[in-house]
DNA sequence: GTCGGTGTTGGGAAGTTTTCCCGCACATCA
DNA sequence: TGATGTGCGGGAAAACTTCCCAACACCGAC
């Protein structure tokens, strides 16, 4: 027998990286050799231990999985690092590759996928769930950082101000347009973004520091 | 040896569903005889099997935790049904056990506190996570200002799903709500809120902790 | 037991917003 | 000198919001 994969759990659910251990020592080659609960600590184990793979959640207090991602593989760029995320929107996905991640599965993946994801990005490969790389290569057309990028001048100002809270007739009327010019562009962003209510319109614009919550 | 407590593990995460199965069989005696990762999917399986335990995630697709919760409560009025939720705001803890939750534990929970709560929860007890009891009570001596305290079970419920990007018709199919009673909710919510705008109310409830951004 | 309060569910009607499609102006750029 | 992109907005239909009302269940109070 080969000796075992050295796996680094990081996610803030205790009861989570207890059940995922579980899972992945059940496995006979997989040996989880630390945890790390929070984007920091991930830093810390990784240059402690430099598992073979890290097994990362990406939504985590303080600094998160993105962030870590980012600086394990500024460190060492042949990290391989797996997403485990409860998000299966695209954005994160794109987010978490651009930082440097080999792999990524969502909540809807089969447990067999985690295993099966760990073992090719072990190997060197990389792994995105079947079903998100399907999504993900259909709605990509030009690989931009922030989709926001994508807005003119006039249609980012207006969406900043949508995620403000601000009614279109107030948006109209404090930029001196008619309400059907800006209710125009209100459709056009959110065909562009991808979003169907000015909710996850908002929440987008959150996420990307458009606005604070 | 008696023989096993029978659990019903509900949750939309299949490898979270795995890794918990491991971990609770494990245990010795405790055994999963179903799993639902839906809330109605969780209805029926509870008819089929009656469970000693239901393991039940608040958030999941189609009528969420609460709800399921609710059903299954009301059809059967000594389940058990433990709540392992990955939010841990009091406003959560509170909905779940006034819908009859016999427990809840958090994202941040010991991987035995798990245990400990199915056992206690089995033996007829009603089991919160130390920590999250502890803020409850605090939160409950010194009355907290939490603007969404004000919303009924059913508005709570909405909001969530508002916050979450759904529109009116979504939420209205999920909950199997007339379109209109979902649309004077949300009127009525905004008024109680005093916000004018979904996107207000998007921002207030991540601010609140309702949803994630 | 009856009463009133509250929560849940939804219809009707009127008003507002959104969406889709279109046109015009104006600048830039090849 | 057209082609293209951006800004602006009208028209009409669809969708949504709002306000007002009503029925029903449930629960605690008298």
């Amino acid at each position: 027998m080969t000796k075992p994969m050295r796996i680094l759990l990081v996610d803030d659910h205790a009861v989570v990286r207890a059940g995922f251990k579980t899972l992945l020592e059940n496995q006979g080659d997989m040996s989880v050799i630390a945890e790390a609960e929070s984007g920091e600590a991930a830093c810390r184990q990784f240059i402690a231990h430099t598992p073979d793979v890290v097994i990362m959640d990406l939504s985590m207090p303080g600094v998160g999985g993105i962030e870590a991602i980012r600086r394990i593989v500024s460190r060492q760029s042949a990290a391989r690092v797996l997403v485990f995320s409860m998000h299966e929107d695209t954005l994160f996905v794109e987010q978490a590759l651009q930082a440097g991640a080999r792999g990524y599965i969502g909540k809807s993946s089969a447990p067999v996928v985690l295993v099966e994801a760990v073992r090719q990005i072990a190997s060197g490969n990389i792994y995105i769930d079947p079903d998100i790389a399907q999504r993900l290569a259909f709605q990509k057309t030009k690989g931009t950082d922030s989709p926001f990028q994508a807005l003119t001048t006039r249609e980012f100002e207006i969406v900043c101000l949508l995620a403000e809270g601000l009614s279109v007739n107030a948006i109209a009327n404090r930029l001196a347009l008619s309400y059907k010019t800006v209710a125009n562009y209100a459709t056009q962003i959110k065909s562009k973004m991808e979003v169907s209510t000015t909710s996850e319109l908002t929440r987008l614009a959150i996420r990307h520091g458009l606005v604070k919550a």
